[in-house]
DNA sequence: ATCATAACGCTTTTT
DNA sequence: GCGTTATGAT
């Protein structure tokens, strides 16, 4: 047998098999998926199956190890064998796959040698489940984890080594850091205004990022005042960290970048067990985690990043796309492979989105194209107010779930959080259940936040910013002056403000309190004693009351006390959920760690069908059949900060393009002629990105009506069946009831014309609603020249509507 | 020490 | 327009 034909026919067979096995995906996937050993960058589109080709590639590197992406075979292979798997890759008979596939395995990776590195825990816990279906009991051992959690996890196990921190460190978010930043300009003598704490922050990121230390920084700064001071802060800052023995965001990534370059043989430990390195939303990653990635990838450059230049909308943030421009630069012997078929858009909709991407320059340069059809056209409608804009979409929605749709099915995307009120009044009204993203949070809660300093400071009695938080809260008669005080005292004897209160007895200043402050740390030393005798959630339950927490709570008896109390309790069972899920063992420290990397607990609840509203930021990566990007004009989307910057306008021109690609089938556009945004009307044009999309792609409804002219009831637009009236004119023409015509409200006219959308509905009546079906009207009520009406629905339950907005959807059943 | 009122100022925010 | 924060009064 002459070998180098047994050679190549083994390659072949070899080859015909892997394909086979990722047979499912397009050529350009496939090759993804196959592509192995050295670097590659994978631009994947939006909605071009990046997370599937992340997924198989990793189960391709654990099945077929390089296989696929080298001429290297078994020594040992026998004629055999080449017949076995030959016949294989003719027939894929199922039960011969197994062996056939273990024989063409070439150096399989163990999964515990791969790193995926994601951005957000719903995108690791997303990759992690998908990797279990796929490899089962094997997925868990990836290392599938975002920037931070695996900073933690090479944190914990040797930051001691550089003597700063000790493995016990606490993370402190951006809301910690911004009270860390006010008390240091407190005791520095800085005026906030001057200095507005949340920029010297972004400075102080800026600066990480780029690893230039607090002494570094201020030698930069020269005679620049106001560098200078930062630069003070900056330095105040690190020190403060060090000795409360907490990492902010930044630190986590930046000191694990010092570890592994002051200790080398860390650095080797993990270049070492990770052959293979993938890195996701790449275009999103900032100097700092180039450079941790960079470091893991040295040895071995066996590195795959995947991302989308297009998709970059995080510069503000420290993100920088140079990264994944340069990408080919940096590595001189990259693979390069564009996904650029779309699985989730309509012609129309990409038509449009590469039309307005297009006007970028800084780009690797793009095209979706899709095998889904034309669809529909875009819709732009230019709303008289942002009133009427909100009624519009919400008077879409309701046409939408009246003929078949879920509510779910409907997403609201806009520039900015404040942008969300008008939306939200309007469905209310119209009785279409919503959910708002990225407003407060639960772990964002004040109450919330309270017990997790409590945790900390068991945890970690040095964590002077979280004592601070809880000293006097509840009351406890220990005043900020007192705490001052001993702060400084504390400072100067180069001791922890615990270790200090717990001496305060010999220190006259502090007599006057000695026994409260006393009674306090002898508190917190008890909870201590209790953390290795107590389940996580006893723990909880003692520090709850222990603490008088909860009693204060209870004892103030106010609504909003109320809730907070519920709010406390609720946390317990987040507890106990935690506990669960690490099969009964939880300890303090670990529960901290997911508390301060995992915010966004509370996702995306599939089980409740919602329409949600949220940023265009929050919406990247997500979906929507429907979707309503609002606000689109000038001054708002692009702001008005970016205007002017040619490089903040290329930014928001990505945003659109975000915001356009998570549209399936329909993608509206408003925009409002007049709009009040900050308690000031001011009257944009139409966005400059609208302008950008082909007329082709694009149908374009203008309110007929403008605000001022309120007594007209003629006033609406007419179109495919759906009724919409603009302004305060409310005319009434649903199609089954033409003659409907009645007025209620507007600001001017306070309220002339209640009577008569008395005569058109009353309590008790029967009626039909376009969206909820048949209902009776069980209580009216006058409200501000309208109506509130609760109606009791067949099918839906009982609704209140605002009778004003409802009408055009109801009619009277007989 | 805690509650009230005035003044400000305001993108976006995966961790 | 609203929510947060700074300051003064009790």
């Amino acid at each position: 047998m002459n070998d180098i034909n047994f050679k190549q026919r083994w390659l072949d067979a070899r080859r015909k098999i892997i394909e086979h096995s990722f047979g499912k995906l397009n050529p350009e996937q496939r090759l993804g998926v196959m592509t192995t050993e050295g670097p590659l960058l994978l631009l994947a589109g939006a909605g071009s199956g990046k997370t599937t080709v992340i997924i198989n590639r990793i189960a391709n590197l654990i099945r077929f190890g390089k296989a696929s992406d080298c001429d290297e075979i078994d020594e040992s292979a026998t004629d055999e064998e080449l017949e076995f798997i030959e016949r294989y890759a003719k027939f894929f008979s199922p039960e011969d796959a197994k062996r056939a596939e273990e024989l063409v395995a070439y150096q399989p990776a163990e999964p515990w040698r791969i790193m995926a590195i994601t951005f957000t825990n719903k995108a690791a816990d997303e990759l992690k489940a998908r990797l279990e279906v796929m490899l089962g009991e094997a997925a868990n051992d990836v290392w599938a984890s975002t920037f931070h959690s695996a900073c933690v996890r090479i944190l914990r196990k040797d930051i001691d080594r550089m003597g700063m921190f000790s493995k016990s460190f606490t993370i402190y978010d951006t809301s910690d850091c911004l009270s860390l930043v006010k008390h240091i300009l407190k005791d520095l003598d800085i005026d906030e205004k001057k200095f507005a704490p949340r920029s010297i922050l972004s400075v102080i990121s800026g600066a990480k990022d780029e690893m230039i230390s607090a002494e570094e920084f201020l030698s930069a700064a020269g005679n620049d005042p106001w560098r200078k001071t930062i630069g003070q802060v900056y330095k105040e800052y690190t020190g403060r960290m060090i000795d409360s023995n907490a990492l902010d965001f930044d630190d986590l990534i930046l000191y694990t970048v010092k570890l592994f370059m002051e200790c080398p043989e860390v650095l080797e430990f993990y270049q070492n067990k990770f052959r293979y390195l993938l890195v996701d939303e790449y275009q999103d990653t900032n100097m700092l985690q180039y450079k941790f990635v960079s470091l893991l990838a040295d040895k071995r450059k066996n590195i795959c990043v995947v991302g989308d230049d297009d998709q970059g909308i995080y510069k503000f943030r420290g993100a920088t796309i140079e990264n994944i421009l340069s990408f080919e630069k940096q590595y001189k012997n990259c693979r390069v492979i564009r996904l650029e078929q779309n699985y989730r858009s309509t012609e129309f909709i990409l038509e449009a989105s590469n039309a307005v991407i297009r006007r970028n320059t800084a780009r690797k340069g793009k095209e979706l194209w899709t095998k889904n059809g034309r669809g529909e056209k875009l819709t732009l409608y230019v709303a008289a107010s942002e009133n009427d804009e909100a009624q519009f979409v919400a008077s879409k929605i309701l046409t939408g779930f009246s003929q078949g749709a879920n509510w779910s099915d409907f997403a609201v995307l806009y520039r900015m959080n404040a942008q969300s009120n008008q939306l939200e009044h309007a469905f209310k009204r119209n009785g279409i259940p919503y959910k708002v993203f990225g407003g407060m949070k639960f772990y964002d809660r004040a109450e919330i936040k309270d017990m997790l300093a409590y945790m900390c400071v068991v945890n970690n009695p040095d964590d002077d910013l979280r004592l601070r938080r809880i000293i006097n809260n509840p009351p406890r008669g220990i005043g900020d002056k007192t705490v001052d005080t001993a702060a400084e005292i504390a400072a100067r004897e180069g001791m922890t403000l615990f270790e200090l209160l717990k001496k305060c007895r010999e220190y006259p200043e502090l007599q006057r309190s000695a026994a409260k402050l006393l009674l306090f740390t002898n508190m917190i030393d008890d909870m201590r004693s209790e953390v290795s005798e107590r389940t996580l959630d006893d723990l909880y339950e003692f520090i709850l009351s222990k603490s008088g927490y909860l009693a204060a709570l209870e004892a103030k008896n106010t609504q909003e006390d109320q809730t907070r109390a519920e709010n406390v309790r609720e946390l317990k069972t987040n507890i106990v959920s935690f506990i669960k899920d690490r099969n009964g063992v939880g300890n303090l420290a670990d529960f901290l760690d997911e508390m301060a990397l995992y915010t966004d607990l509370d996702q995306l609840e599939k089980d409740t069908d919602c329409a949600v509203m949220m940023t265009m930021h929050s919406a990247k990566g997500l979906e929507f059949p429907t979707v309503f990007m609002v606000g689109v004009e000038e001054n708002i989307f692009p702001g008005t900060r970016s205007i002017g910057d040619p490089e903040e306008i290329e930014e928001e021109r990505r945003l659109c393009y975000v915001g356009m690609t998570r549209a399936k089938q329909k993608l509206y556009i408003t925009a409002a002629k007049q709009r009040m945004l900050f308690g000031r009307t001011s009257c944009n044009s139409v966005s400059r990105f609208v302008k950008e999309i082909p007329e082709e792609c694009l149908e374009t409804i203008q309110a007929v009506r403008n605000v001022s002219s309120y007594q007209s009831s003629s006033g609406g637009y007419k179109q495919g069946g759906g009724n919409y009236s603009v302004g305060s004119s409310y005319s009434a023409p649903a199609p089954s009831a033409p003659a409907a015509k009645y007025s209620v409200s507007s600001k001017i006219a306070a309220k002339p014309a209640a009577p008569a959308a008395n005569v058109m509905f009353r309590k008790g009546d029967s009626i039909v609603h376009k969206a909820f079906g048949a209902g009776v009207i069980s209580a009216m009520q006058e409200m501000g020249g309208d109506f509130l009406v609760e109606i009791i629905f067949d099918k839906v339950g009982t609704k209140r509507l605002m009778l004003k907005s409802a009408a055009q959807y109801m009619k009277k059943a007989d």
